[in-house]
RNA sequence: GACCUGGUAGCUCAGCUGGUAGAGCAUUACACUUUUAAUGUAAGGGUCCUGGGUUCGAAUCCCAGUCAGGUCACCA
């Protein structure tokens, strides 16, 4: 049943006489360690004695001497070994190194070396070691990934991506520039944290468990609550939340929500993503735009610094209405058009169209098909037909549009944001024609229409602006990604099936 | 959901029109005291994704399934 292949019955073996030596393979004790790897070499002193830990990522053999490289959280650093001076616990001098050393560590295996600071012929920093510890026996092979130092070239790279996500422990050991992805994405959020928090909002938490699924149209993932015996739903968004928050006092609210969508995957979707939704009270549209920009660019400015992206980042960033992006792409104004010509404009652009797509949808199909593509630099489509928007406030000027923004980057949309909706005979209004248009029956009502976000904005909610950014998206821009499994450390896979490997 | 591509040793990959399964790294053994994609010699290692079919004979051809990737569709 267990099978396991000739590497791991030889690793296997080598437990049993470590034991037999007495050596644990798994021990307990703290190991205390001088520094970090990187530290080390950073402060390079000749001959200062150090202690470090950490997984041991190659190894050359030269008969009484050896070179191995042990790789911790922060660098890697070359070890050198030689018969004459390496002891460890359990084992005087040359059995170290011929037995314990040479017969029973391998690859993989996580070991601390107490030793020396000096550099080789080939001036490389490297620590003479005098004492090893075994800290952690790996006996499961690591893939064997080789770079070549002189060019940074890498040979025989764990390249899987199947292998990759399902494996990421082993993606992070073996593959840097992986690991720098989720580094890089972790500065991202927090350079946003740091953003909004000195900016004086409130870093908040709300349910992702909803017995009414609200804030977008999606479909959602449905769990049940035993003990209240009643269906919940994970969230498709945290919106109607922040408002009710905006509604009990505070003035700008925010939080970086997974949310979840029981819809298709691939590149761009993972059931589970992250958005941050940010609520300011006494704000407009107009005021988040400005505000996008600044974050936007202050987040650019620290991230891209190579300039390797053909991005311009120049403010203002334009403000397009998404019926001029599509009259220039199209050539067809569609302001004032009757839903019939709509459709036949769709059958003349070639875009697929059918009886269950609104008037609303098809403008939105056909820029997203037509127009969004062509936006490399950070641009604003704004002022939206009112009917996709049912949380959007009505547009001050214009009769059918409504005062809603995204913001495309590299031609994808990377934040959505609106002047909020707070007349609450309207809202109820939209969010039932809303149900109309997604088939719903009235009955349904008070399943699918959140009663409780209408009777809070009855209480009166001020002038809101608010701005949903896709997080994962972002990552993806500015680490230059082009599928969203890039920049989640655990995507969602199909199960593997009975025990393969 | 549709179509395309792929699944062979721990990893990266060859394997032609069907004829005993291959390489590099890794592993094991030996040699080697400053190597760095270390080197040299030798050895071991396989459910060729799964299940059917065609055939004297299938990693290879056909069918179905499965997993992954890609393109499209769906998705505020």
């Amino acid at each position: 049943m267990l099978h396991l292949s000739e590497q791991q019955i030889i690793r296997r073996k080598k437990l049993d006489k470590l034991k037999l030596l007495g050596i644990n393979p798994y021990p307990s004790e703290e190991y205390i360690i001088t520094g970090s790897i990187l530290d080390i070499k950073k402060n390079f002193l000749e001959k200062e004695i150090i202690s470090i830990a950490g997984r041991l990522m190659r190894f050359r053999f030269l008969g009484k001497a050896s070179f191995g490289e042990i790789k911790d959280h922060t660098d890697c650093i070359q070890i050198y070994f030689s018969e004459k001076n390496l002891f460890s616990e359990k084992m005087g001098i040359k059995d170290t190194y011929n037995i314990f050393l040479k017969k029973l560590i391998d690859i993989g295996d996580i070991i601390g070396i107490t030793g020396f600071l000096f550099k080789t012929k080939m001036n490389e920093i490297t620590i003479r070691a005098h004492k090893l510890t075994l800290l952690s026996k790996s006996i499961r092979p690591l893939p064997q990934v080789k770079v070549d130092k002189k060019n940074n070239k890498i040979y025989d790279a764990f390249s899987n991506t199947e292998q990759r996500y399902r494996m990421r422990y082993v993606d992070l050991i073996v593959n840097d520039h992986v690991k720098n992805i989720f580094l890089t994405r972790t500065r991202i959020i927090q350079k946003i944290r740091n953003y909004l928090d000195d900016k004086g909002y409130l870093e908040v938490d709300t349910p992702v468990l909803q017995s009414i699924p609200g804030g977008a149209i999606a479909r959602p993932f449905e769990t049940y609550h035993n003990t209240l015996g009643i269906p919940l739903y994970l969230r498709i968004a945290n919106e109607l939340y922040l408002k009710r928050l905006i509604i009990g006092g505070f003035h700008g609210v925010y939080e970086f929500s997974k949310n979840f969508r029981n819809e298709g995957m691939d590149r761009i979707h993972n059931p589970e993503f992250t958005v941050l939704e940010l609520y300011i009270a006494y704000k407009d549209y107009y005021w988040m735009m400005d505000f996008t920009e600044k974050l936007m660019k202050c987040i650019w400015k620290e991230f891209q610094k190579e300039e390797e992206h053909n991005i311009n980042f120049k403010t203002p960033f334009p403000r397009i209405p998404i019926l001029d992006s599509i009259k220039k792409y199209t050539g067809f104004d569609l302001e004032k058009i009757k839903e019939e010509d709509l459709r036949k404009v769709c059958h003349k652009l070639n875009i697929e169209e059918n009886r269950n797509m609104s008037k609303a949808k098809l403008i939105e199909h056909i820029f997203e098909v037509k127009c969004e593509k062509n936006y490399n630099d950070p641009t604003f489509i704004i002022d939206y037909p009112i009917e996709m928007s049912p949380l959007t406030k009505r547009h001050r000027h214009k009769k059918d549009l409504s005062e809603r923004f995204e913001l495309i980057i590299n031609g994808q949309e990377i934040a959505n944001a609106y002047s909020e909706l707070n007349d609450p005979i309207d809202q109820l209004s939209r969010l039932r024609e809303q149900m109309r248009l997604s088939g719903n029956n009235e009955k349904n009502e008070s399943l699918s229409i959140d009663q409780d976000f209408i009777r809070a904005l009855e209480f009166g909610m001020p002038p809101t602006a608010g701005i949903g950014i896709g997080i994962d998206r972002l990552v993806m821009l500015l680490t230059k990604k082009s599928s969203i499994q890039e920049v989640l450390f655990f995507p969602q896979m199909r199960p593997e099936k009975n025990g393969k490997k």
